[in-house]
RNA sequence: GCCGGAGUGGCGGAAUUGGUAGACGCCCGGGACUUAAAAUCCCGUGAGGGCUAUCCCUCGUACCGGUUCGAGCCCGGUCUCCGGCACCA
């Protein structure tokens, strides 16, 4: 039988130049080196390692069913070449991994499963820890740990009673977004489009009490603190436009109530006070308290039915914007305090109760939601802010709402004014008359903590009827999550925890009396919020981190992870944060200096040409398992990167893999076919192909190209093997700092090349090359000649052939002289090493 | 509607930020090796054109215009696609 080399392809007749054991078997190697870095410690993070610090961390995974794809290797492969990187460039690199097990997403794979949520969490973990190795990522394992473990949500629940402590934690009755598929309450940020941003389902209004978090206090810290982030403008954009915050100003009204005439001051926001004279009418959301006491009989019967129909609404229907306005009057009327008129109050379903003081002051000629209510009920519309650039009828009416700049009108002594200057005036009027205020608002709104589902953290407080509500003492710290026979949500309001009597009936640390545990849990985002601070000590025992290793790892020099986090977790993480800032347990209060987001992998559907997200249910997931079985993960993780611009998403290409693959059976083969003839010098054209290779791979890391990278090395291996210089004399140095430098993205192909090559330690004890920039130049390179700026010759030149001769070669070229016949020379601009333009006329 | 981002060959994408557009790879075509295929290696590959075809010309970075000796890059306008927010007063 007679087969070709796997390695060169000639018939082993032919006498093949490489033996069966020099070709590329990644099987042999990739598995052994993962061991060996593992076991000799060499991506253990120690803490007595002089080296300066680098924290680098993946969002760590909430352990799902369906493992990884290979779309969760991109950002994975490219933390890891990261902190190879930073690690032969002399860094103590501490790059961990844990387990985000608490919450939704897992307890509902558990029941779907009918296996108890702690069972499957675990056997999710060690399906995703193996997946994880497989990608020959440098984790520091030692430091693993998952949010379920008690010893860690000791800590969040710590955190919790030290909220509670200050008042940021507080129980409070009100309607909040219901899940009835998950059977629990959510936080703002966790519906989406009025669905549940978990499986979809629409959600509800329902009234619980609720615990929640006060993450408006710190609002105005969340927002001014994104500057100091080295964060895609984006996120910090979005992180902005959620916060929301405007300025304006509270001004009181006085209500004549249409049952009884009884006068009663309420508060209206507006960020215009400048159009105060043109509020025509003044709007309460059907929530507002106030409505059943300035209803007037006549319309007492129109506003409940109102009030319940608005109930009832969902959230997409509330918030549509091409719904129509919908409303009711009152019958009562309210007083405009700048100048005495009275205008009607009408209740509606776009003032939401959440924002401001859920009243408004309508100013249809300058608001476009107002000018369409007070249109459809023949309200009048008064113009206030006068502009030639409003947009007006035949008539001279508004055609619709003006809301931009111009000259007061209507508005008695503030005539003439510009609006900007009358926002001052005006709101200092107020201010001086007692009639208002400025004031700032936030769509920002406290954070709803509170799940009814077992699969979370219980919440460290109990209920006693002499002392209230009593935070469970830190020294009796976690509040175990007590073992159940049923863990499915009841969807009563209540979570399962309730059912269990004996865990719930307790003693009031206070009192001693008889007391009632809580039975709400926390939300999935509490074990996140600060799980980065844990893994400066994974195991400390006084707190929530060692001050001393906290100082010596925080905060996070790079966090890399999907940009679906760029509202929630990251928003929840910042708070937190600061909290624990103010609290002195830590002394800095933004916990990620640097973020990246990686771009999403998509599929190409066949049948449509469009490019599909991953997804189980349309069984388009490409799995990495078995492109590890067939390329090896060199090859996996070279692909990954070199699927495009790491912060774009991507296609993936079983096509583009190949073409990875040959480039690293070409590199294997350079080493080994080079190795033994190598010497101590090079020829002067490899030295200089090796310090442009330096060159290019140290920018384009630094400069996170990662997909140019792999061009860079290509365009190196194709150099050194063609024609001319296949023979040149190379040096072991060379083919040390080649490996060197492709080892952060080729690790395991690294690093069995370097042993190849006679060295006894790790390629990653090694430095990162240097390259000395007048050895990138080339000796010769090409000048462009061009005639009114189109390239007209090309002439090799050296690389300091001065202005004058360039200009004189220039003109002397053939095909230029022909393009120049007739015309007179006016200008010759030369820049030395790249080109020459003639222009002529 | 508002706020971002992006439009470059058959495809993924390069381009030192104003200086040779299409690096690198994929696909495709041709060749070498082979009885043959696979693998491997070599050559070609933006479109169109030219009677002195290893040479040369025209067009070409979504579209229209501008600045400049020179524009994928800067400026003004238009279109398309993608993402986020969306009755927040």
């Amino acid at each position: 039988m007679r087969a070709p080399c796997c390695v060169c392809g000639n018939y082993w007749k032919r006498r093949c130049e490489m033996s069966e054991t020099r070709k590329y078997d990644f099987k042999k190697f990739e598995a052994k080196w993962r061991e060996y870095w593992e076991k000799s410690g060499l991506h253990t993070c120690r803490d007595d390692d002089p080296r300066p610090k680098y924290y680098c961390l993946d969002m760590f995974p909430y352990p799902s069913g369906s493992g990884l794809h290979v779309g969760h290797w991109r950002g994975y492969v490219l933390s890891d070449v990261w902190c190879r990187y930073k690690t032969l460039r002399g860094y103590n690199v501490l790059h961990p991994m844990g387990w985000d097990a608490f919450g939704l997403p897992a307890e509902n794979d558990a029941i779907k499963k009918k296996i108890h949520p702690r069972i499957n969490t675990q056997e999710n973990i060690d399906n995703i820890r193996r997946q994880l190795k497989e990608i020959g990522a440098m984790y520091d394992w030692s430091r693993e740990f998952s949010t379920t473990d008690p010893e860690y949500y000791r800590w969040t629940q710590w955190t919790f009673v030290k909220m509670f402590k200050m008042g940021l934690a507080y129980k409070l009755d009100m309607p909040i977004n219901w899940c009835p598929s998950c059977k629990t309450g959510l936080a703002n940020e966790e519906v989406v489009g009025g669905v549940c941003e978990r499986c979809g389902n629409e959600v509800h209004k329902k009234n619980l009490n609720q615990w929640m978090l006060k993450i408006t206090e710190y609002a105005d810290r969340l927002l001014y603190d994104l500057e100091k982030l080295n964060w895609p403008e984006k996120v910090k954009t979005m992180q902005s436009n959620w916060i929301g915050r405007s300025e304006g100003a509270d001004v009181v009204f006085t209500a004549v109530s249409g049952r009884d005439g009884a006068r009663i001051d309420f508060t209206v926001y507006t960020t215009r006070p400048d159009t105060l004279f043109g509020a025509t009418y003044v709007v309460f959301s059907p929530e507002h308290k106030m409505v059943p006491d300035i209803c007037s009989p006549e319309q007492e019967a129109d506003v409940r039915k109102y009030i319940e129909w608005a109930a009832r609404q969902t959230d997409i229907d509330r918030t549509s914007t091409t719904r129509e306005k919908t409303g009711v009057f009152t019958g009562a009327y309210a007083v405009n305090p700048v100048n005495g008129e009275k205008v009607p109050i009408w209740i509606a379903d776009y003032v939401l109760m959440g924002y401001g003081t859920g009243a408004i002051m309508a100013v249809p000629a300058h608001d476009e939601r107002d000018f369409a209510f007070a249109s459809k009920f023949g309200i009048p519309i008064v113009e206030v802010i006068h502009s030639d650039d409003a947009i007006r009828n035949d008539d001279g009416t508004l055609a619709e709402a003006y809301t931009g700049s111009g000259k007061l009108i209507n508005s008695g002594e503030y005539n003439g004014l510009d609006w900007a200057e009358a926002k001052q005036k005006i709101t200092g009027m107020l201010e001086s008359r007692k009639l208002g205020k400025k004031s700032v608002n936030y769509k920002l709104r406290d954070w709803i903590y509170s799940r009814q589902r077992y699969w979370g953290e219980p919440i460290p407080i109990v209920h006693c009827e002499k002392c209230g509500r009593v935070p469970v003492p830190e020294d009796q710290l976690p509040v175990l999550l007590p073992e159940v026979e049923s863990y499915e949500p009841t969807g009563t309001g209540e979570s399962p925890l309730a059912a269990i009597s004996e865990w719930v009936n307790t003693e009031c640390p206070e009192c001693g009396g008889p007391a009632r545990r809580e039975t709400d849990t926390m939300p999935q985002w509490a074990g996140s919020s600060w799980y980065f601070l844990r893994y400066a000590s994974p195991r400390y025992c006084e707190g929530v981190v060692d001050p001393d290793l906290a100082a010596k790892y925080l905060p996070v020099d790079l966090y890399v992870g999907g940009i679906e986090h760029a509202i929630l977790h990251l928003l929840y993480a910042r708070f937190f944060t600061k909290v624990l800032c103010d609290l002195d347990v830590i002394k800095f209060d933004e916990p990620f200096t640097r973020l990246f987001n990686q771009g999403m992998i998509y599929v190409i559907d066949e049948a449509t040409g469009q490019g599909e997200k991953m997804s189980k249910s349309k069984g388009n997931v490409v799995s990495p398992d078995a492109l590890v079985n067939q390329y090896g993960t060199d090859t996996v993780r070279m692909g990954e990167l070199f699927a495009g611009p790491p912060e774009q998403d991507a296609a993936w290409s079983d096509q583009s893999i190949e073409g990875i693959y040959r480039f690293l059976k070409r590199a294997w083969k350079w080493v080994l076919d080079n190795i033994e003839r190598a010497g101590a010098e090079d020829a002067r054209e490899i030295l200089q192909e090796r310090h442009i290779l330096i060159k290019n791979c140290t920018e384009r890391l630094e400069g996170f190209k990662f997909n140019t990278i792999i061009s860079a090395f290509m365009e190196f291996i194709n150099a050194v093997t063609e024609p001319g210089k296949s023979d040149a004399a190379i040096s072991k140095q060379t083919i040390g700092e080649f490996l060197i430098l492709i080892s952060p993205m080729a690790p395991h192909f690294a690093e069995e090349l370097w042993r190849e090559t006679g060295h006894r330690n790790s390629i990653f004890e090694q430095e990162w090359p240097e390259y000395d920039k007048t050895l990138t130049i080339k000796d010769t390179i090409e000048v462009v000649i061009q005639v009114n700026g189109k390239v007209r010759a090309k002439c090799s030149v050296s690389v300091d052939t001065p202005k004058d001769e360039l200009e004189k070669l220039g003109l002397e070229q053939k095909n230029v002289k022909k393009h120049l016949e007739g015309k007179d020379i006016k200008k010759i601009i030369v820049v030395p090493g790249k080109l020459v333009n003639i222009v002529a006329k």
